[in-house]
DNA sequence: AGGATTTCCTGATAGAGATCAAAACTAAAG
DNA sequence: CTTTAGTTTTGATCTCTATCAGGAAATCCT
């Protein structure tokens, strides 16, 4: 064995109801797994893909968690998204067979290495595969485009009330903690993601943690009334 | 002949570059054109398609345009997309299958409906029309991102005139004029779009006009400086 | 550990765009 | 052609959040 986390498989990973394995059979599985490099683990910082770069593999998270952002005309960084465990990185790169944007590690993590033109072949033999792609891309738009609707038309607690129940979702499906879970990503960048200024996601922050809704310190978030959190976020 | 338009193949649509048709070859599309229905024309204001019926197609626009919106917990509509002709409709909602947004036409127009079950048959066998349907969401899945970016940390000036840009390569991307166009949505559709309300629609278009960069009248657009538009949109 | 750097918080001010209000225009319907 | 409903425009005011500024806390690095 050259490499220390070899004995992970699809067969045995925690995160393969989320990912693309979802649905598949044991034989399935397997045939998956045959194509899918484990990755060395990449540190906070380092950046996974850049925008441009030939798209060559789609990365499945393991463990983890990353950003992904464009940088514009002014040489401004604008996040698109943060990436958990089960998430598939590099879906809006298909259409033109390169990356378009930038992918970088918020904390140490694990990623799986999955070559397209392998997952083209297998999704040909396999129905199963086929749909999960769909899906998963399918998940992709719809998401983005909700999200559109939660920027627009809505007032900036209304966005962070909306950012941590979102979360708080997600965490729940990966089997975590929805009531009190760490933050990856600064408050910057979730102001950036939220087309918010950093100052304005401290400020409330503290409000919703004056009116007993969440308790904040520092990156570790508590979500004391869940309900009346998802109400502001409406 | 039962219907009037049966006679549009997508061999000879002219739609079919942007389309499904994409890189399919004369027997590829005769395929394809077997399992697609000429829907008979919808008019303006007629509902395409409602936010949580099952989803049996998906639908490619022959000719005209319609809006997606969602509508909130408070009944508020949110407009999400705009489509044009060789535009498909409903990807957002294969995760889930059904729909997970309302479809309304802006003004009368042709439609083709797509069995997605054929669909997927069809995409097993044809890696080509299999690439395309990646190479759609991938591309909706970008879009959608980008214009998360275009929202965030951006002006309304900027915003609107984004809107026009996008809409004038749109246009050419369809064959037609990029100067000069007609706006099939209401003021306050495209300020529900992109966040801002009709007063400010109005306002930024009249001072457009007055900077001579475009030229407006009713739902007419004429594009005077495309370069300076596009600077404006950043 | 100790200094350096980044991140986070809080206050004060200003400005972009929402909202309120009303009139002018356009399109649809009788 | 007239009426009516919907859309667009323009003006005045107000509010939310960006920006500027300073300091506190946490984290990184040697």
């Amino acid at each position: 064995m050259t490499n220390m986390t070899s004995h992970i498989h699809c067969q045995n990973c925690s995160m393969a109801a989320l990912c693309l394995p979802y649905q598949l059979d044991q034989e399935g599985m397997a045939r998956l797994d045959t194509i899918i490099q484990r990755h060395k683990p990449i540190q906070k910082r380092d950046i996974l893909v850049h925008a441009g770069a030939p798209l060559k593999f789609l990365y499945a998270v393991r463990s983890g968690s990353l950003k992904s952002y464009t940088i514009d005309d002014n040489g401004v960084e604008q996040i698109i998204d943060f990436h958990l465990p089960g998430d598939v990185i590099g879906f809006d790169g298909l259409s033109e067979n390169e990356h378009r944007s930038y992918t970088q590690a918020l904390e140490t993590s694990m990623l799986c290495e999955i070559p397209i033109t392998a997952l083209d072949e297998l999704a040909e033999q396999m129905p199963g595969l086929r749909r999960q792609l769909w899906r998963l891309m399918s998940g992709e738009i719809f998401t983005s485009k909700q999200l559109l609707g939660t920027l627009n038309n809505r007032t900036a607690q209304q966005r962070v009330a909306h950012f941590l129940v979102t979360l708080a979702e997600r965490f729940k499906e990966r089997g975590l903690s929805s009531r009190s879970y760490r933050l990856t990503m600064t408050r910057a960048d979730i102001g950036n993601y939220l087309g918010l200024s950093v100052e304005t996601i401290s400020r409330i922050l503290s409000n919703l943690q004056q009116e007993g809704v969440i308790e904040v310190q520092n990156k570790l978030v508590e979500i004391i009334e869940p309900l009346r959190l998802r109400e502001m976020a409406q």
